[in-house]
DNA sequence: CTTGACTCTATACCCTAGTACAGAGTTTAT
DNA sequence: ATAAACTCTGTACTAGGGTATAGAGTCAAG
């Protein structure tokens, strides 16, 4: 397929995927004679496994890691585990931090509205933020 | 207290202290007869407020809001509260995504751990995390 | 009074992850 | 055969959030 039908295919810019290309993480893709990119399947699923690594908090360079081991077949080494446990405690953290300020900040949100909302200063709001990070690592 | 002096008590760089000023996240402080910043607590407290909020995810021209409508006294409109909603939604999209990698991650860590985890694949890893997005929303 | 640490401005640069545009060539539908 | 739609390369630009450097001035200790 080529380059446009790609891009609807996985919901991505045709730019988006030359830049993907360039920055190795898709593999070459073959060319007709006149030059165009021609894709396959493998690259479509290549690149929504890329939009999906991202999705879950992935840099791009992390993803590219981890396809230069898939395409080196069996991983010799922890290097998997070992990327994949860094992105564990990180999102560990997040998880931790985003749930603390969800309860503080949905617990406001209704007493606002209750109250009429008319005296909501943004200093309450700033107020609540820092509880909301109190009892935090970082 | 000096640049240097709030650049440690917040524990921020110094450069990042001028950059926050020059995008009018904090008050221009007052200078000695010399051209040097002269900060107050009320600098320090606010500096580590933007870097809480921003640890929670808001975006420096949020927390620019934010802080503006601090300024102002009482929030006449219920523009924080809709910044807070807006923020809630995502918050709660970021906590489902994330919780649902990390328990097929974990999961996925542990078996690998007791097996020794000299056959872990990039491969196996990768369908772990298109495993990980199934069920998602976007 | 000099040396070293600190600060100033201004400008430039970094990274990440794209996005846009110009100008040329190619394919497809009518 | 021609216009619309598509693709190519290369370059430049964007946004967000800083970080670095140069060259000059200032402050404190010995």
């Amino acid at each position: 397929m080529k380059i446009g039908e790609l891009a609807k295919k996985a919901s991505v810019g045709i730019q988006t995927i030359r830049f993907y290309e360039r920055q190795g993480l898709l593999p070459d893709p073959g060319r007709t004679d006149s030059g165009y990119r021609l894709f396959t399947d493998a690259h479509l699923r290549q690149l929504r496994f890329i939009r999906q690594a991202k999705a879950l908090g992935f840099a791009l360079e992390e993803i590219k890691g981890i396809l230069r081991m898939r395409g080196r077949g069996q991983c010799p080494c922890g290097k998997v585990i070992s990327v994949a446990e860094h992105h564990l405690q990180n999102v560990n953290g997040q998880i931790r931090q985003l749930e603390n300020f969800r309860r503080e900040l949905s617990k406001a949100l209704k007493q606002w509205k209750r109250s009429g909302a008319r005296q909501v200063s943004a200093d309450a709001f700033c107020v609540l933020i820092e509880r909301a990070m109190g009892g935090m690592t970082k």
